[in-house]
DNA sequence: GCCGTTTTCGGCCCGACTGTTTTCAGTCG
């Protein structure tokens, strides 16, 4: 987290320095707003890099010279920098909270401000309300309007969309734009085809079989979830969703549309870093494709993977364009394979009626079947989780019972499974003779999620019969944040016991989060499995979801043990047993 | 404030749209 909290602090330092508006600070806003999207897209805590005891970093962070690191290590030591405190002074603090307000920047701020003294968004309504703001020079009726608008927008949705319930709706999108006759071809950019965790707006592009694009503009202004028009121009037109997202369309050439993906999928600080290596070959890369600088001859724009390319590197996928190592010489040239869906040989973590599921066991495993998946492990809870109808003996018996004729009836490997919770005291809810039954056995922390979590874990992890850990920061996103958790600790218990760190592919869940994925994978010898905890046959298609959020972790096919065929992973599941 | 195969000064990624102008500033991504 602290990372964050150091980004805000550095976009702070850029904010009041441009509603100071002094000329000179103009590339020290960049160096601090640059800063903050290193930091933001750091793999790692920034603590890891930093010797805590001598005060020094022990690894260079692009872009942080001698006053940012000063500062860091004053903010991770006293939790505040006094320079930023002295600054915070010399403006009203209201004025930080009306630049969060779209289409409102540093200079109307600061006009509002010195001119009508406006010191706070709530001031800026009541101003705009009654008819002061319009009669400023250089704005009008229009321009007020369009802020009241984003006030009024900024107080009912100031909050992100976790990925995985938009997901569904960007599908729709691309599909509705490529029904009409003219649509070429349809995608969504930005941080929705990077994966991130929540996003903040929708990026549409679309390329035409025609020159003439204004029938496709029409037809995208009747996208079913259209709430308002914002803005329209002949290439791009800016709208607003029910559910208050942003939405771009941008229409491309053919010939562009490649380089226009490239340049919307981001994030900012990889497209930067990667135009400024372009710049230092020789070329000049923008929405439109890349040129030479010396002739201006274009040499690429058609197809994303030649920007890359050209300049000589290999191409990166949307989910590594973090802007942090993917562009670094070494690293590109040896980037892993990632994940792909048709890797996936079944799913390990599922519901059925037994427990809360929707659908019987028969009916999940047809439906894994029809996946092409070769197993499906169905791990229904245990008693403790009461909501959830946990199994007793006797049902666990029937369970065991239904499963092994079932299998020899669909021809199709089930596993007898079950997620066994974590109980407060670390101990697990069946007791040893119980599951040491189990082909496969995940343990899950679901209730007293802030309690000794970390210690309670690695006494799971320790547990012979525990194959794996399921969800296991128990985070909700843009819910609740995570069980507080010595994750380092958890990794390195992880590589002791062999035990499984569970990717889920819930839509709110996606736990592991991706960024630890990565932290895991780089610094131990552990393997994950990638699951969708579904609970009804529809859930089990969340796989994609996965695949795609996970890709972000770059794992490959080998770190997972659910692209394992049957007997190899019956191989894997008895390693902590047969020791 | 950062950075260096033009190294310790002098640069720093690039373009679209809007509104209010009559050639451009402000904002966004």
């Amino acid at each position: 987290m602290i990372n964050q909290e150091l980004a805000k602090i550095f976009d702070t330092f850029a904010d009041i320095l441009e509603i100071q508006d002094n000329a000179k600070n103009k590339f020290k806003i960049r160096a601090y707003r640059q800063a903050s999207l290193t930091i933001q897209n750091l793999p790692k805590e920034i603590t890891d890099y930093i010797d805590l005891e001598n005060e020094k970093f022990k690894e260079d962070i692009p872009g942080f010279g001698e006053a940012i690191r000063h500062k860091s290590l004053e903010y991770i030591k006293t939790k505040k920098v006094t320079e930023l405190e002295a600054l915070k002074l010399t403006i009203p603090a209201g004025l930080l909270e009306m630049l969060e307000i779209k289409n409102l920047g540093p200079k109307k701020v600061k006009k509002f401000y010195q001119e009508l003294n406006i010191g706070s968004v709530k001031a800026l309504k009541k101003a705009i309300q009654d008819g002061e703001v319009q009669k400023l020079e250089g704005l009008g009726e229009k321009s007020a309007a369009k802020i009241l608008d984003s006030i009024i927008n900024h107080e009912q949705y100031s909050s992100r969309i976790p990925i995985g319930l938009i997901y569904p709706t960007l599908k729709e999108i691309e599909s509705y734009m490529l029904k009409h006759p003219k649509v070429l071809k349809a995608v969504i950019a930005g941080s929705a085809r990077r994966f991130q965790d929540t996003i903040g707006d929708i990026d549409l592009l679309v390329t035409s079989k025609t020159e003439d694009r204004s029938q496709i503009i029409e037809h995208f202004k009747l996208l079913p979830f259209m709430q308002q028009i914002e803005a329209e121009g002949e290439t791009k037109v800016t709208a607003r969703l029910n559910n208050g997202l942003q939405i771009d369309l941008r229409l491309v050439q053919k010939n562009e549309f490649g380089a226009a993906m490239q340049y919307f999928t981001g994030n900012k600080s990889h497209n930067v870093k990667l135009r400024t290596i372009a710049k230092n070959k020789g070329y000049k890369i923008n929405e439109y494709g890349i040129f030479e600088i010396d002739t201006n001859k274009k040499v690429g724009g058609e197809f994303e993977n030649a920007i890359y390319e050209v300049v000589g590197l290999n191409y990166v996928e949307p989910q590594l364009r973090q802007g942090n190592i993917e562009l670094d010489s070494d690293t590109n040239q040896n980037l892993p394979t990632l994940i792909n869906i048709t890797d996936i040989k079944g799913d390990l973590h599922t519901h059925s009626t037994y427990s809360d599921g929707a659908n019987s066991i028969e009916e999940m495993a047809l439906k894994a079947k029809q996946l092409g998946y070769e197993y499906i492990g169905i791990t229904d809870h245990s008693p403790n989780l009461r909501v959830a109808n946990g199994l007793n003996k006797e049902q666990l018996l029937q369970k065991k019972h239904e499963i092994e004729k079932l299998k020899n009836k669909l021809n199709f490997n089930i596993l007898y499974g079950t997620e066994v919770d974590i109980l407060n005291n670390g101990e697990l809810d069946y007791d040893n003779q119980i599951l040491s039954e189990f082909d496969i056995v995940i343990a899950s922390i679901h209730s007293n999620l802030e309690k000794d979590t970390t210690n309670r874990i690695l006494a799971a992890m320790q547990n012979p019969y525990v194959h794996i850990i399921g969800h296991p920061t128990t985070r909700i996103i843009g819910k609740r944040e995570g069980s507080p958790l010595n994750i380092n600790e958890i990794f390195k218990m992880a590589e002791q016991t062999q035990t499984i760190l569970e990717c889920n592919a819930q839509p709110t869940r996606l736990d592991l989060p991706s960024n630890l994925v990565l932290e895991a994978k780089q610094k131990y010898q552990l393997k994950f499995t990638l699951n969708t905890d579904a609970h009804n046959s529809k859930g089990l298609e969340l796989m994609e979801l996965g695949v795609n959020y996970f890709k972000r972790g770059w794992l490959s096919k080998e770190d997972i043990i659910n692209t394992y065929n049957s007997a190899e992973l019956t191989k894997i599941l008895k390693r902590k047993t047969n020791k």
